[in-house]
DNA sequence: TCGCTGTCAACTGTTAACAGGAGACGTCAT
DNA sequence: ATGACGTCTCCTGTTAACAGTTGACAGCGA
């Protein structure tokens, strides 16, 4: 029995400007305007505005009253507020996951990482970061905390505008695997001391390489 | 030359029916119907379709698809996670608000700190619970930390709305303060470790006072 | 008495139309 | 040539109307 298709054209719009944003299809900096949209997915401006507000709550779009609304453009310091707060939420998660994480989920974090390390072997960075994110919010989930998923996620669309944003420029940017490995080993041991201190070092030295590849890229 | 009002009708509604619900008048579980909150507002339902928007995403108002809007009833649950995540923000905002305050801004934490005394000495539990959040929000601004106040406010909202949820039942819960100097003493000092270890335990602390309340209140 | 079915009212999701503000452009004066 | 002013167009904020769903309730049958 298929169910019937239920759509919300809010929802739909929003997943579809959020994929049209993060495909890089409307660059940053990109103005957004609502008829526009509304012509482009076949609905009227109603759930185009959805989609701008719900967008805006992740970062995404920022809106001028009665200007209009743009496809943000991240900064130097944007990235260090993205991973700074990473560093506060994941550490959390990870502390979580490490005391609630069962055999099969410490299983599908090692998948995960060998996925993040087969991808980068190819040399395939868009994969690689994908499989990098998908790593990340795996252990989210496994926090099992709604409100810290809530605002993680919002800071996971940003990044990948911002990798976007990026390999735009230049697609050189991928931190190398490796200490994925001792993320999971913390969960798995249940050391909630170690898989803190394991995300945030990871978080911390992938932030290093970003902002120092930034610096060079700047002048 | 006094500016001229330039209210935006979404933002104004949202403002009020924050209001409404943070004052207690529309109680947890309320279903909010837009059409009624237009008439209320005087405007028509767009308006009010944003404010539900924006109150979905700070927590204070959940939607079900076709169904309508509801003031959120939070749980013990939801205690647990406001706390757990209120920790790891807050941590976050007092380590950067000790490398960043000057004199002045630890005087005037200082004054926040014994405004919460002095209302707490007068057993006026509403001015407390108001000046502890507002000492809070101070360490979170002095952050200077976009995304992180962000995700504090939505929590704050929460909170606002938990407190008035439980002294509704009985008005018999206020951490008794003390600890805020410790904080504060850490900020001053520079010493990030100290400041985000004091917040976390005084937030520990708070949380416990608040469980365990509510565990004799349930049975 | 209980369950099923069909009707009905209410409310949300969506659309189309209206009004005012902001920026762009051309014109005019200096 | 340059700067100020006025017009004009486009777009957002807002409103009102339309259509489909949901839950409730009454009536019917077992």
């Amino acid at each position: 029995m298929a169910l019937i298709k239920r759509v919300d054209l809010g929802d739909a719009a929003t997943a579809a400007l959020r994929d049209l944003i993060l495909d890089g299809e409307l660059p940053p900096g990109q103005r957004l305007i609502e008829t526009e949209l509304a012509e482009r997915f076949g609905t009227s401006r109603g759930p185009v505005r959805d989609a701008l507000a719900d967008l805006e709550q992740s970062g995404l779009v920022t809106s001028q009253a009665r200007r209009g609304s743009f496809v943000v453009e991240l900064s130097t310091h944007d990235v260090a507020e993205l991973y700074s707060l990473r560093r506060a939420l994941e550490g959390l998660a990870a502390a979580r996951a490490a005391t609630s994480a069962g055999a099969d989920d410490v299983a599908d974090l090692r998948r995960r990482a060998a996925e993040i390390g087969a991808a980068a072997a190819e040399a395939d960075r868009r994969r690689a970061g994908e499989a990098d994110m998908e790593f990340h919010r795996a252990i989210v989930v496994l926090a099992g905390h709604r409100r810290l998923a809530d605002s993680w996620n919002r800071l996971a669309d940003q990044m990948v505008l911002l990798m976007r944003q990026l390999t735009h420029v230049r697609p050189d940017i991928q931190a190398r695997g490796g200490d994925h490995d001792d993320i999971v080993d913390a969960i798995e041991a249940g050391d909630t001391e170690r898989a803190t201190a394991a995300v945030v070092q990871h978080l911390d030295s992938a932030e290093r390489a970003l902002m120092g590849f930034l610096a060079t890229e700047q002048e």
